[in-house]
DNA sequence: AGTCTGTGTAAGAAGTTGCTTACACAGCGT
DNA sequence: ACGCTGTGTAAGCAACTTCTTACACAGACT
């Protein structure tokens, strides 16, 4: 999870999976879509993002293909769940106190 | 968001959330569940936590007492559901396409 | 075989983070 | 008023991130 969440942390890293959400998208393609930004830098996000676990790579001829992985964010969803579980509850208590 | 996910990246403020998850407890009650760590550096994991919304702060006296502020997880946890929503999406047309 | 396209990796510069120690300061008790 | 307790802030340092440019290398096309 730890890996999970410090990947998210970073907006770009976000808006790459943003991208590769609905349809897989080359390496090559993403970075087109950061002009800011240099291949390499976008290239570097990309691996991050697969040690995490929060893309998938695949490899199709010359190209490499990523798509999302939303598995990777389970622990992540479950750390915020846990937190707001702890509103639900005192919510309860508030309500139940009134 | 931006803020929230980055807090929410190091393993000690998470500890921290947890602390606080169910109880308002003082920086120093804080601080001494971290024998590894001056109390100092808990006070600024404190103040990361307080400026990106995760915690509120509340004075008694001499003391100040932090609790969980689960509302800040809010655009975390959008991010988050975006993202399994796109996998639940695949799921159904892998479904539909069997 | 040679070259072009698509991509990753290496090395290093600049900024950011997470700690430490030393200090500041407000509120309580004597 | 004075000192003690609880806490935040300042300054500085080491480690880590995130870029950049230069290079390496595999697969497709001729």
């Amino acid at each position: 999870m730890d890996d999970a969440l410090r990947a998210v942390a970073d907006p770009t890293r976000r808006a790459i999976m943003e991208l590769v959400r609905d349809d897989e998208r080359s390496a090559g393609d993403i970075a087109a879509r950061f002009p800011g930004m240099s291949r390499p830098a976008v290239s570097q996000h990309l691996r991050v993002l697969a040690d995490a676990g929060l893309v998938a790579v695949r490899r199709d001829g010359n190209r490499r293909l990523y798509a999302l992985r939303p598995a990777g964010l389970a622990d992540a969803a479950g750390f915020i769940e846990r937190m707001w579980s702890a509103q639900l509850g005192r919510l309860k208590e508030a309500v139940e106190s009134e």
